[in-house]
RNA sequence: GCCCAGAUGGCGGAAUUGGUAUACGCGCCAGUCUUAGGAACUGGUUCCCGCAAGGGAUUGGAGGUUCGAGUCCUCUUCUGGGCACCA
């Protein structure tokens, strides 16, 4: 019997309504109660005045889909929805349309929140928060003053970016090139008091918990978060002031009490031996404190200001060319080899970070490479890439080894470039290498290397002009060893070396990673070697800073006294030692994040909960009496002053001290607009509460988060500010875990159909609204989850949508052949399929990749479609697999099937793992690795019957003639490969 | 400059361990129906040669490993994203 007498059409608006109604009346989107639990959360949005575009519902969707997945799945779901609606967007909106920003975000939100609607997401809207609600922010406000209680809010008066267009200070992250990441505008430095939260003590934490086996997060935004950390491990070495008052005493770098010095930082230590000039920051307070000995003092001073004058902009653009002004008449002491070195003021180095002063080593750093060039000064190496560590001398000694004994063997003529010559004949004389004695023995070998030596062009061998610093490059592949030695040599002449030795294989031997430097050195030496055209200059490795640049990589410590020769990391941890023993410098960490500036100079924000006293200071506002409600005020435009516009405001501004009682003034700067996104996900757990900012309990059951999904480009504000709050709530017990967000996965932008961004600018917006009016929410639903990967950007497609809406309408007219009562049951080749389906829709949906769910969708439902006849059971598998998709024409077939509960009541179907296999397969037989004939045959054919096949067919008969079968491979269940 | 990701038909994109490249959708072409247009339905559609049977080429480019490479290795070009004087 047929479920219905065709004659139906798919009506989606309907449908849609129809459902929408009734979900929402028998709250099927609450707790269950269940066991298991599944937290999936949406970056909640801005509530602009635009309203939604097509790209916005997109993670939505997403996170619907999976949510209603787990809800089949038997989990208890929690998929909540809430405002964003603090800030300066909200503000400027409110400022050019003349309404007070309290009204526009109501209005705002009333047009989100009717447009969401329309998607039938499975939000619980009981539990929706808003982050201007002062029920919420009163728990903002608290967590700022137990940041202030443990010292991590505190107050700042140095120099911040601020924004001469929004009129507010800006944090870091909020910048874009050095511009207002909102207005585009320049920004300047200017000194204001303002609060700041200490984030970067929370740095190691932050940086460390994402290498957590618990932390799902894809490795972009972890990367992102990494290098936005910054940190580098250095040191702080003291250099020595000396002025011309003494005579510098060479080898007497020791600090005395009353000594001046400067403090440099470096992460490179081991380079201080080439260290020739160095650097402080125009701001240093040196260069005021050593006013009367600086000869030059006006041309200093000329420079400082110059620079001080260049915006943060201006400073990044000039980068290209460094510039700086040497203190003369002030020199200091490089402590490691008490040489005496000039000082200089230069904006290439940054006042914040580090120390604001470093020693400058042109030789290995590239900026001070450049800046010793345009200043004529010396450039002196202290780093060969050379490898000359014992270990490593083991591995090259096991090479020459075998090298030797294939040539006492197999009397092979070696094939030796120069370095390996010259290697073998410096241990020759040397005779050891490490503790391991050469295996070069007689006299008569000794002569004939020398031979080598000369055949190969060099015109002068002297005992002891070889160092025993040497470079080598190994190169391996499967068969063949390559071994590319060279010297570092002083003083030794090179003859004309358009020498090319034979090639021999060597088999059998280890292979050797070798740092990266070393491959690409090698690459570029045998590129060289095979086009004939040697260059020289890449032969000794060490020449590579004067071919332009500054060889800015570890290496080997040459010029540098008692720790030539050591690596580059381990004579990083020897003169470290030395510098703490000697008190002239120790271990530092620097990260490039810096503390998070917190308040800004506007209205619209939380108002920083603090009363500044006369007589007890900085005076945080009692627990009992949060939240400081945002007054309601007629102008809140924003000031120049860099006050915010509440401080005109003197009847809220003026209240007694918490603390004397005496009179006080509140804190008029309010939070930036991260703060309330910072915890929001808390609250939708426990919204009503208003003893604690989250019932322990429920804190405990829900958190955390199993899945968030959002935009990238939140990857280091948002993102961040959220971990370290969490971080700090986990340290005061208010959460349970040390991170919010277990999976996090980030959703790809959709363009215009132009390819453009879409914008009000390009009129080339489409409206969720009209999409769905057209073709129905399940429609837009399905079509941006089967548009590409998830992940990727992609471009808005109308007739995208209309094939997603097709799909509904087979889907749908399917049921007119929807056969009850009998028992009737589709074909097994039916039947396999829908078992694959249900195997892959799962599992695409865990993993994200929703667009080959959909596809997978379709081609079940075109395989229906030429049925005559559709047995329920498998019309039921279809649908409910549909349903996280497109929930309502699931829901209302569903019903059409007699059924009276909801369709999201049902279990998920399961699969039969024997029914994933086909039992008949295509056998496809090549010749010579391609397609020669294809045939049907049984999935479990064996390999006789395979080979048996294929040489029976006539085509394959032709191709193979009488030629040879040379080998017959065969792959179960997929092909067989004739190789004549 | 550094780091990360990517490149497959006309387009968006599929492709288990290396095993039939181009699934699915869009578009396009032909047919049916229609006064016409559209819609719907049916069939076709990687490119080149050929009336056809058939053959050849093909996953940004060049080399390599393999019976067999979109997938692995080496180099290279281009595109997108992040960071950018952080010593």
């Amino acid at each position: 019997m047929a479920i219905s007498n065709g004659a139906s059409k798919y009506d989606p608006k309907n449908i849609e309504e129809k459902w929408k109604k009734r979900w929402e009346e028998s709250g099927i989107y609450k707790d269950y109660g269940r066991e298991k639990k599944f937290y999936a959360l949406d970056m909640f949005p801005y509530p602009s005045g635009e309203g939604l575009h097509v790209g916005h519902p997109k993670g939505y969707i997403a996170t619907d889909v999976v949510s209603r997945l787990k809800l089949l799945q038997g989990y208890s779901v929690l998929h909540p929805m809430g405002w964003d609606a603090f800030g300066l967007p909200a503000e400027n909106y409110a400022l050019k349309n003349k309404v007070h920003p309290r009204i526009a975000v109501e209005k705002n939100i009333a047009t989100f929140k009717k447009q969401l609607k329309l998607f039938g997401f499975t939000y619980d809207w009981d539990r929706e928060i808003n982050t201007t609600d002062p029920d919420y922010y009163k728990w903002t406000q608290w967590i700022f003053l137990k940041m202030f209680e443990k010292g991590l809010a505190y107050e700042s008066e140095e120099p911040v970016n601020w924004c001469p267009k929004c009129k507010t200070v800006l944090a870091n992250e909020d910048l874009e090139n050095g511009k207002c990441e909102r207005c585009g505008s320049e920004v300047i430095q200017r000194k204001l008091r303002q609060w700041v939260l200490k984030m970067t003590e929370y740095a190691d934490r932050l940086l460390y918990d994402l290498e957590s086996e618990d932390l799902d997060w894809e490795e972009l935004i972890k990367e992102q978060q990494r290098n936005w950390i910054g940190r580098s491990e250095g040191v702080i070495v003291k250099f020595k002031v000396q002025n011309s008052k003494f005579k510098a005493t060479v080898k007497n770098s020791k600090l005395e009490n009353d000594d001046e010095y400067i403090e440099t930082y470096t992460t490179r230590l081991d380079t201080i031996f080439g260290c020739t000039y160095c650097v402080v920051a125009p701001e240093h307070p040196i260069v005021q404190k050593l006013k009367d000995k600086i000869e030059n003092y006006s041309e200093v001073e000329k420079y400082v200001i110059k620079s001080q004058s260049k915006t943060e902009l201006e400073r990044m653009e000039l980068q290209k060319e460094k510039t700086g002004v040497k203190l003369r008449g002030i020199k200091v002491i490089n402590p490691f080899n008490g040489k005496e070195i000039p000082l200089f003021v230069a904006d290439y180095v940054l006042g914040f970070y580090g120390t604001g002063a470093v020693m400058a080593v042109p030789a290995h750093d590239e900026r001070d490479f450049e800046f010793a060039k345009k200043y004529g000064l010396p450039i002196v190496q202290s780093i060969t890439p050379s490898m000359d560590d014992y270990e490593q001398s083991l591995k090259v000694l096991e090479v020459l080894k075998k090298i030797h004994e294939g040539a006492k063997k197999r009397d092979l003529q070696f094939w030796l470039s120069s370095g390996l010559a010259c290697m073998f004949y410096a241990k020759i004389i040397y005779r050891k290498i490490g503790d391991i004695d050469i295996v070069v023995k007689n006299k008569e070998e000794q002569a004939k290397f020398a031979k080598y030596l000369e055949e190969m062009g060099f015109k002068k061998i002297k005992e002891k002009v070889f160092s025993e610093k040497y470079v080598n490059f190994i190169f391996q592949d499967k068969n063949k060893i390559e071994v590319d030695l060279g010297v570092y040599l002083e003083g030794l002449e090179l003859g004309e070396r358009g020498f090319r030795q034979r090639e021999k294989e060597l088999n059998g031997c280890k292979t050797f990673v070798l740092s990266k430097h070393f491959n690409e050195e090698l690459k570029e030496s045998l590129s060289h070697d095979k086009s004939n055209g040697r260059d020289k200059s890449k032969d000794i490795a060490d020449l590579k800073y004067l071919e332009g640049r500054a060889y800015a990589e570890d290496g080997y410590l040459v010029n540098s006294e008692k720790y030539s020769g050591l690596s580059s990391e381990k004579a990083r941890k020897k003169m470290a030692l030395w510098l703490e023993k000697e008190k002239i410098g120790k271990k530092k960490v620097n990260y490039k994040m810096r503390d998070w500036v917190f308040s800004r100079q506007r209205y619209w924000g939380e108002p920083v909960p603090i009363i500044h006293c006369k007589k007890c200071g900085t005076v945080p506002v009692p627990e009992k009496d949060l939240p400081v409600i945002l007054p309601e005020v007629k102008s809140y435009e924003p000031t120049d002053t860099g006050e915010s516009p509440l401080a005109k405001i003197s009847n809220w501004v003026n209240v007694s001290c918490p603390k004397c009682s005496g009179p006080g003034k509140r804190e008029t700067n309010t939070m930036p607009q991260w703060a309330g996104s910072c915890w929001y996900y808390l609250r939708y757990i426990d919204p009503q509460n208003d003893e604690v900012l989250i019932d322990k309990q429920k804190e405990k059951k829900w958190m955390p988060v199993d899945l968030y999904v959002g935009g990238a480009e939140h990857a280091t504000r948002h993102l961040l500010y959220a971990r370290f709050w969490h971080k700090f709530l986990y340290d005061i017990g208010a959460v349970s875990t040390e991170e919010p967000f277990k999976k996090l996965v980030h959703v790809g932008l959709i363009q215009a159909e132009d390819g453009r961004k879409m914008s009000k600018r390009w009129g080339n917006v489409i409206n969720p609204d009209d999409v769905i009016s057209k073709f129905g929410a399940d429609a837009m639903r399905v079509y941006e989850m089967f548009m590409g990967p998830f992940a990727q950007n992609i471009a808005w497609s109308t007739n995208g949508v209309i094939g997603a809406y097709k799909f509904l309408e087979k889907t749908y007219k399917l049921a007119d052949k929807v056969q009850t009562g009998s028992e009737l049951k589709a074909n097994k080749k039916t039947e396999i399929l829908i078992n694959k389906t249900i195997k892959k829709v799962g599992e695409d949906i865990e993993n994200f990749r929703f667009n080959t769910a959909v596809s997978q969708l379709m081609i079940l439902v075109n395989e229906l479609d030429k049925e005559e006849s559709i047995p329920i059971a498998n019309y039921q598998s279809l649908i409910t697999l549909l349903s996280p998709f497109a929930p309502f024409i699931a829901e209302e077939l569903w019903e059409k099937l007699g059924h009276k509960e909801s369709i999201f009541k049902e279990k998920w179907p399961e699969y039969d793992p024997k029914m994933i296999k086909d039992e008949e397969i295509e056998l496809v037989i090549q010749v010579n690795g391609k397609v020669r004939d294809k045939m049907k045959a049984s999935a479990d054919l064996s390999e006789e019957e395979g080979k048996k096949l294929a040489l029976e067919s006539e085509k394959i008969k032709n191709i193979i003639g009488d030629k040879e079968i040379k080998k017959f491979i065969y792959v179960e269940g997929r092909l067989v490969n004739i190789v004549i």
